[in-house]
DNA sequence: GCCTGTTTGAGTCACTCTGACCGTAACTGG
DNA sequence: CCAGTTACGGTCAGAGTGACTCAAACAGGC
C-alpha cells in the first residue's frame, strides 16, 4: 500500500538537476557527458542528472550529480542556473521536471576514475561523429552552449575556464574555443587590460610554449563581474 | 489513508509556476500581485501562481496562473522563464519547487474583475508604501525587475509594452520607466532608426497628447529580435 | 652562433558609435 | 497671438573598435 501510494505520485511529480560541464582542452570546448545505467538507454549519453532530495538545494542537487556521476568535486567551478525544461513528454516514463544548470571549470579534474563519464568536444555533438543524447538533452546542449558564448560578451566569465595565474594568451584562447574564431591579440589585449578589474597583474613571467615567443605577464581574476562595455563577438 | 499517502509526499516534490508580469501604467513600471487565499497568509501580497498539473507543460501553467488569478489572457504577451527557485525551506509548509516567469504587455487588461488582483508600483515594492510578500517572491520579484531591464539593452523587448501602432515617445516612455531614468529624445530617435528592424514605420501621425507638441509617426514592431550593438543604460 | 618562426607588448590610423547640444517644425492651451 | 511642449533633423567632440605595423623576447633548426 505505501508503494503504490507514494512512488507513483511522486514520480508523476519529480523534479531533476541536470548539468552541463564545459571546459577547455587543447584549445576546444568540451562537455561532460555520463552513460546512463539504464538499459534502455544503452550506447546514448546524458548530462549527469541526480533526483532533488529532500531538504536539499537545486544547488546542493548540481554538485552532487557531478561528484556521484564523474567524480567532479569542484566547489570553486563557476555553476548557474540555466533553465528549466518541463515538457510533459521529455522523459518517456514519468512527469520530470528537470532544472538544467551550466558548470564551467579549468580542465583540471580527470573523470578517468569514473569509467562511465568523459568529455566531448562540442564541434561533435549533433554529429555522426559525437555521441547520441539521451532524453531532451539535446535541446539543453545547445542552450548551455549558447549560454556560455553570450556570457563571454558581457561578463568577466571566461576567467572560470583558467587557472591562476594565467596569461592573456591563455585567456583569449578561452573566448577563441568557445566562439569558435579567431581574434587579434593586440585588440583584445587592449580590451582585457583597459577594463577595470577584469584582471590584475601577478607579478612574473610565464615560460612561453614549445614554439617559443616572448614570456607572457601573469594574471589573477580581478573583481569586476560585468564588461563594460561588452566584448562582443565578431 | 489516502489523504496521509499521497498529499504530503506529493507535495515534498510539488512544482508550481509563479509569474511576474510587468506592465507600463502612467509611465511608471508595474507588477500585478494578488492576494493569497490562504488565511496563514493575510494582508500579504503574491506573485499569481498555480500547480503544475500532469500532461501540463510550464508555459501552460503560467497561462493559466495569469488567467485563473487575475482574469489575464494574454496569448500575445511576451512570457519567457526567469528562473527557478527550489530552496528547501522557501515554503514554511511544503517542498515547493518554483518556476518562476517573467511576462511582459501593455497595459490593456483590466484585472479588476478580480478584486483579489491589482497592479502595484515597482517603486513601491520593498517600502512602507508597497505591499508585504509571501513566500519567497521578495527575492523573485528584484531578479524578474532586473530581467527586464537588462533585456531592453541588447533585445527589442521594448515593443512588447506598447501597442500597435506607437511611436517612437512612446517608446522612449517604456526604456525610462523600466530604467528610471530620462533618455535624449534626438539620440534614442536616431538609435532605434537607425538598427535594423527594430521598428518600421506604420504610416499615418499620431495625435499629440494634452500637453501639445509636433504629431509623432507611428511605427509597428519590426522582426529584430536583438540589438546590435546594444543600447547601453546611461 | 645565426636565422626563422612565434608570441608578447605597444602603438597608429580610420571608422563607428555615443552623449551633449542646437535649431526648426508642428501641435495645444491660454 | 504667444508660450510651452514634443517631434525630427543635424552638428560636434570623445570613446571604442578593427586592421595594421613594429620591436622585444623566446624556441628550434642549421
Amino acid at each position: 500500500m505505501t508503494g503504490i501510494s507514494t512512488t507513483p505520485r511522486a514520480a508523476a511529480c519529480a523534479v531533476a538537476v541536470d548539468v552541463a560541464l564545459l571546459t577547455i582542452q587543447d584549445g576546444r570546448l568540451r562537455l561532460l557527458l555520463v552513460e546512463p545505467d539504464t538499459p534502455a538507454l544503452a550506447g546514448r549519453w546524458a548530462l549527469p542528472g541526480r533526483r532533488v532530495r529532500d531538504e536539499e538545494s537545486l544547488d546542493d542537487t548540481a554538485h552532487r550529480a557531478l561528484d556521484e556521476l564523474a567524480g567532479i568535486t569542484a566547489p570553486d567551478a563557476h555553476l548557474e542556473q540555466l533553465r528549466t525544461y518541463g515538457d510533459p513528454d521529455r522523459d518517456a516514463t514519468d512527469r520530470v521536471v528537470s532544472v538544467a544548470y551550466l558548470a564551467l571549470t579549468p580542465m583540471t579534474d580527470a573523470p578517468t576514475d569514473h569509467d562511465r563519464a568523459r568529455f566531448w568536444d562540442t564541434d561533435d555533438i549533433g554529429t555522426s561523429a559525437g555521441p547520441s543524447l539521451a532524453y531532451d538533452h539535446d535541446r539543453i546542449v545547445p542552450d548551455a552552449i549558447e549560454r556560455a558564448r553570450s556570457k563571454l560578451e558581457y561578463t568577466a566569465l571566461a576567467t572560470a575556464f583558467v587557472e591562476e595565474p594565467f596569461t592573456l594568451g591563455e585567456l583569449r584562447a578561452v573566448y577563441e574555443a568557445v566562439w569558435g574564431v579567431r581574434l587579434d591579440a593586440g585588440n583584445f589585449r587592449r580590451k582585457v587590460v583597459s577594463t577595470r578589474d577584469f584582471v590584475v597583474e601577478a607579478g612574473g613571467l610565464a615560460r612561453p610554449g614549445p614554439g617559443g615567443g616572448r614570456p607572457a605577464r601573469r594574471y589573477r581574476r580581478g573583481s569586476a563581474q560585468r564588461l563594460h562595455p561588452a566584448m562582443l563577438r565578431p
